[in-house]
DNA sequence: CATTTCTCTGACCAACTGGTCAAAGTATTG
DNA sequence: CAATACTTTGACCAGTTGGTCAGAGAAATG
């Protein structure tokens, strides 16, 4: 009866790793209906009853990709704010920025889920909203005064979702990307360009790169 | 053996019509694989065999209705191109940039099937890409020197996506930026602000305003 | 060793999927 | 009117879906 959610890896197994690795790619890529279990099941080298013995339904499975992904974002982010705690405000907010662009790049994956989720109402979508994103929402919102914007315009959930937008769409629709342009959105200097140019879209004047 | 995809309702049937939004509605909300020929056609008030009469299968119904998107869009470009030809390049890419925000709030279902699809490679994808992604990049690739950035960082398919992310975000992930805001994207005040907003971002200096 | 617990397997299931088809209605046209 | 075309219907299909279950193996525990 132990919480699974809260335990993405309860025994030392990595047979659980696979599976949700494969779990994760499907769901990212075709969404919660298009992902099959069988299809999962396969990648991961396990019968999909297997699956369904550790994670007791497609739902729960994909619970716990949620909570793997926001779990490795967490993380992420308190790394990059513990390095960072004494600067000032300003710079603090650019680090965290970059360190948020530079994770979307790398899993692109939770935004894929968060998109797919996020566009019509349901079970998962308000599951998601109070366990995650109101989190991530009240992070951003703290440096809703330091972005490049008049005051008048700058609400703080116009900026999270333009944080999203920005700081997202490269690496979420990359396939396309890539077809549109003949170019790798994730190689270095490409991403490095891509975090530079986010960043100065969004805040004021003084210049600064990670 | 008229080419169906070219002329989204052939008969003056508006039946047709009632087929083809529901089916717009699904795919936006559900993606390809979870919209589901029954409930498209419940909810158009026919049988589905009826459907697939007209629309032949599953994914002809499904370019059908992007295509009818993508007419919206371009004839909605198009009028503001014809009324604000004689602009100024800035001010011309200016309307057209509001314009293209203010559909992306008017037919979210656009942007919400182009990230369902542009997330993972498949025939839709590159038939996608070919038929209309080409063409907005193209189009908005032109006024990438306007835009308020360091020449270097500016790149046309960067600006791209970031108009992309920027000026749909809000839209595609309403129920979510409804969730956690308690704010409606749509609402005529915060719309007017929203592209206020992704204006005074991406341009320089120059004030303006619809 | 035996036993209890954990993990895996394969047969199975009802519900649903996109899609076909012959036949019945309905308009249109000569 | 009859004949031709267009549209709708309902029965039907093979394949797939998420999920169950009894029992076989394997590991851990006494």
């Amino acid at each position: 009866m132990a919480n699974q959610l809260c335990n993405p890896a309860p025994s030392s197994n990595d047979g659980q790793r696979n599976i949700i690795m494969a779990a994760r790619n499907a769901f990212a890529e075709r969404g919660f209906d298009g992902a099959k279990l069988r299809a999962i099941s396969q990648e991961a080298g396990v019968l999909h009853t297997a699956m369904l013995y550790h994670f007791k339904s497609k739902d729960i499975l994909w619970r716990t990709v949620v909570d793997d992904l926001f779990a490795e974002l967490d993380a992420r982010l308190a790394a990059h704010g513990a390095e960072s705690a004494a600067l000032l405000p300003q710079e603090f907010s650019r680090k965290l920025l970059r360190a948020f662009i530079r994770f979307s790049a790398e899993r692109p994956e939770l935004h894929r889920i968060m998109t797919s989720e996020g566009r019509a109402h349901s079970e998962r979508l308000t599951w998601l909203v109070e366990r995650h994103s109101r989190r991530m929402y009240v992070l951003m919102a703290q440096f809703t005064p330091l972005i490049n914007m008049p005051a008048e315009l700058n609400t703080p959930v116009r900026l999270y979702y333009a944080v999203i937008g920005l700081a997202t769409a490269h690496f979420t629709l990359a396939p396309e990307f890539e077809l549109l342009s003949g170019i790798n959105p994730f190689a270095a200097d490409e991403l490095d360009r891509t975090v530079a140019f986010v960043e100065a879209l969004l805040f004021k004047a003084s210049e600064s790169n990670s």
